[in-house]
DNA sequence: CTTTTTACCGACCAAGTGGTCGGTTGGGTG
DNA sequence: CACCCAACCGACCACTTGGTCGGTAAAAAG
């Protein structure tokens, strides 16, 4: 039973290092040989653990990326009463994180859409898959919030959500070039601005 | 005399090449040789006319990147009066050719900002200093509108560029995707709520 | 007409790449 | 104790990469 203990340890420890390889410095500008070199593992380690580069680099997908999308994008913003408050305090924090973390290089997920566009169909569809989650996550939430009474009727939630992925797509993608202190603050304060534009003004407190 | 001429036609090809599979594939995707066979030239003919592979690219950002930019974000939004407007059209312009064209692999400056991300300093810097030019482009129409008097004075107007550029750069990146008639229509409708929260309100018109 | 310069050719190179495979080792099980 | 099998090793393979270099043909210069 110790084996399969071990067996996953390996296995992780690859999995994470590999995140932090292919992130840095693109999936396929990293070698297998590059990951294993920092880990000191053999190439026959890694081919008992995984079918091919390809297949390694799903698993981490499926193990840490989801998790991380959920962990920073999903999860904080269900549980707040008003979704705008609470998205913007979600959005705060995660750009707070990237700033500080200076292992940050843009948003791990459309960084790597970008990367594997038409050149890897498979990854490509993992990776849509997890933004398709968010997207769904964040339409449902409006829609709540309009019941609620938070967010005007006539509003289309569906363009709402687009919107808001794509402006945190972009800011992400800016930040990495530095400056992302100022970045942060323009960013948070349009995005406080576009939201009382569609904001139900009257509230029913 | 007509040596010159044939040397900037081969260039010229090989620039133009080279610009479509590098936006095609990525920097680091796209062999010398992939262009060369593309073009039947050979290896003697690429190192004759650039010194690397990297002083090619640093040539196709100066004779191609920086005029695509300027001619589809920059001037069509620097001739028209009221300047929401004007980036409204713009936008919905760069929007539908990326749609309607097959060849749509995303914003080109952010694909390749993404890629060369502290992978080549001297890359992103080129890269970097375009996407300011627009910015700088941008603040400056932002300031003329608040003397126009189309901008609420107290919008910070590097703010409104950052929010806007942001936003631009992620619907390019998620239109890569597929849906993209969708996503201009949600992406164009939020833009114009977002403009109307910032919009100067009573026109001294 | 000779000489020089220019554009271009393509075999070649060292340094990687993803992936294979026969082997070693050491804990778990009978 | 013997045996097995998973975990791991590392030499090796075919192939691709960016880049070099000696050569050629033809246009321009003398």
């Amino acid at each position: 039973m110790d084996k399969n203990l071990k067996r996953m340890a390996t296995m992780h420890r690859m999995q994470v290092k590999g995140l932090e390889l292919f992130y840095q410095n693109g999936y396929y500008n990293t070698s297998v040989d590059d990951i294993l070199k920092s880990l000191s593992l053999s190439k026959g380690a890694f081919y008992h653990h995984f079918q091919s580069k390809e297949d390694f680099f799903i698993s981490i997908i499926q193990n840490l990326i989801v998790q991380k999308v959920y962990a920073v994008l999903i999860e904080p913003v269900e549980k707040c009463d008003n979704p705008f408050r609470a998205i913007e305090s979600c959005f705060e924090n995660a750009l707070e994180t990237a700033e500080h973390n200076n292992m940050d290089f843009g948003f791990i997920l459309s960084n790597f859409m970008t990367e594997f566009n038409r050149r890897n169909p498979e990854i490509s569809k993992y990776l849509k898959d997890i933004y398709k989650v968010w997207e769904v996550n964040l339409v449902s939430i409006f829609q709540k919030a309009k019941t609620d009474g938070y967010l005007e009727r006539h509003v289309d939630s569906e363009a709402v959500a687009t919107y808001l992925i794509s402006s945190y797509i972009g800011i992400r993608t800016l930040m990495v070039e530095g400056n992302c202190k100022a970045l942060r603050y323009q960013y948070m304060q349009q995005l406080k601005a576009y939201f009382k534009s569609i904001e139900q003004s009257n509230l029913v407190s």
